[in-house]
DNA sequence: GGTACCGCACTGGTCAGACCAGTTTTTAAA
DNA sequence: TTTAAAAACTGGTCTGACCAGTGCGGTACC
């Protein structure tokens, strides 16, 4: 195998493994190239690859960083060739809803079953969170409780694909809850559900909280129907790879 | 933005738009570097990025070459930072299979709800080539039949996902059919799931097909779960990337 | 005529050293 | 002390050389 691909290899797994932690910076190219002892041509074809992956960034005249991926969240499936085949199609956001409906059922019924103390513990909090805070202004409590939840399921392939659907979401619409939520009676559904979804998840029934997640997806994706019917609001984006954490949220 | 990654960018349009089919060759670095007027150097790094994402695969002495990817498969998840979490571990085998059945079932549910008649041919075409092989000798009729159905949901996110899976599990674990199938009632057994998935898929009886395919999926997990607690034959293989198609299946 | 083999013309892989272009730190002048 | 120039970093590009696999064609031998 090639130098520079057992360097990307070793890298990979020094900043994987070794805990290299995110925004952190790698050593210069010409010091790693003296310090592996190879030409600093190999180290950048490496340092090419691991970009290509996504696993660091590159800065001119700073140097390298480890990419800020919130564990298990930036990565892959929102990159690829995949997303120019969905880009575009409206449709596939209604495909990805039905996916989640089934994964966010299956969640839920796992960890209704599978929470520890710990897990029910984070729930609970993420759940007080969302209760307190002012919905209009702020997306990332509701996107909390229902990560919590996921995280809950002890299942990390699971927690792995909802979250590559979510990042897909991002990248092919914009809706906010600020867009879902301005009318009353939606609102107050969905926070039924919520507390629905809470209390089937810790008293630990595991068929109720499938069955009350299920339903909250499909509520969700039936009411972006509705409103893209009406020709409203919902904000389309080009998908656009920005460099800045603007994680307003865009979740039910 | 770099020269080397608007090159990076330039050709992996060509690429996925200009419809360059996969194995076919890329120019030779020296040809690229002079067509685009650009040093050898930034064409490496360009390559290597596009390496890094999976785009091309480059062999020495050879040239590069469009990554062979059955349309929505080999992309995606089987590569990048996501699979050094799991590599090696047991567990994740099972984890995967949670998540499959659940989808398995929606993905016949699905079928059996949306299935045009040229699906229904399909299905029908992929189930006699089932039962006509020899199942001991070649797995490859199994996966298409499967296939069949998952295409048939008309859901291309659920076919992606499902897709990443099963990739996913042939990196964890090599256990071909070869190693399921030599018990004479197991294999009944599959056959029998396998005719009840397909008569519930083409009479159009989603509910059941969905919970066939669930149980299909369960049996098999429970399968390799007993092999492995009697220390038999299943295979584990280290993660390694080959060139070559040996598609010898790993599935049901 | 057929065949084995050698060599040349490709391919990518690595190296060295130079220079350009941003960024940060140090230094020297105001 | 403040400020601005300069030096010392960083990555980005270029050049030209040579090494290492691959494949093809011609030649010499059978």
């Amino acid at each position: 195998m090639a130098i520079s691909q057992e360097i990307s290899y070793r890298l990979e797994r020094m900043i994987l493994d070794g805990g290299l932690a995110p925004e952190q910076k790698i050593p210069s190219e010409r010091q790693l190239a003296e310090r592996l002892r190879v030409s600093r041509s190999v180290i950048r074809e490496a340092l090419h690859e691991l970009q290509g992956r996504g696993v660091i960034e590159t800065r001119h005249g700073k140097g390298s960083f480890v990419s800020s991926m919130v564990p298990g969240s930036g990565d892959i499936s929102t990159q690829g060739p995949l997303m120019h085949l969905f880009e575009g199609h409206p449709r596939t956001l209604y495909d990805l809803l039905e996916v989640r409906e089934q994964l966010e059922g299956q969640a839920a019924f796992l960890a209704a079953q599978r929470a520890t103390s710990l897990d029910r513990h984070r729930i609970a909090k993420a759940f007080r969170a969302l209760e307190e805070t002012d919905p209009l202004s702020n997306a990332r409590p509701d996107h909390g409780f229902h990560q919590a939840i996921v995280e809950a399921s002890h299942n990390p392939i699971l927690v792995h694909v909802l979250n590559s659907l979510k990042n897909m979401m991002l990248m092919t619409v914009q809706a906010s809850v600020a867009n879902l939520n301005p009318r009353a009676e939606m609102r107050k559904k969905i926070v039924l559900q919520h507390r629905q979804l809470y209390e089937a998840v810790i008293s630990g029934r595991p068929a109720s909280a499938q069955k009350v997640a299920m339903a909250h997806v499909r509520f969700v994706s039936k009411a972006m129907r509705d409103m893209e019917k009406e020709g409203s609001t919902l904000i389309r984006v080009p998908i656009e790879q920005e460099g800045q954490n603007s994680h307003q949220g865009t979740r039910d």
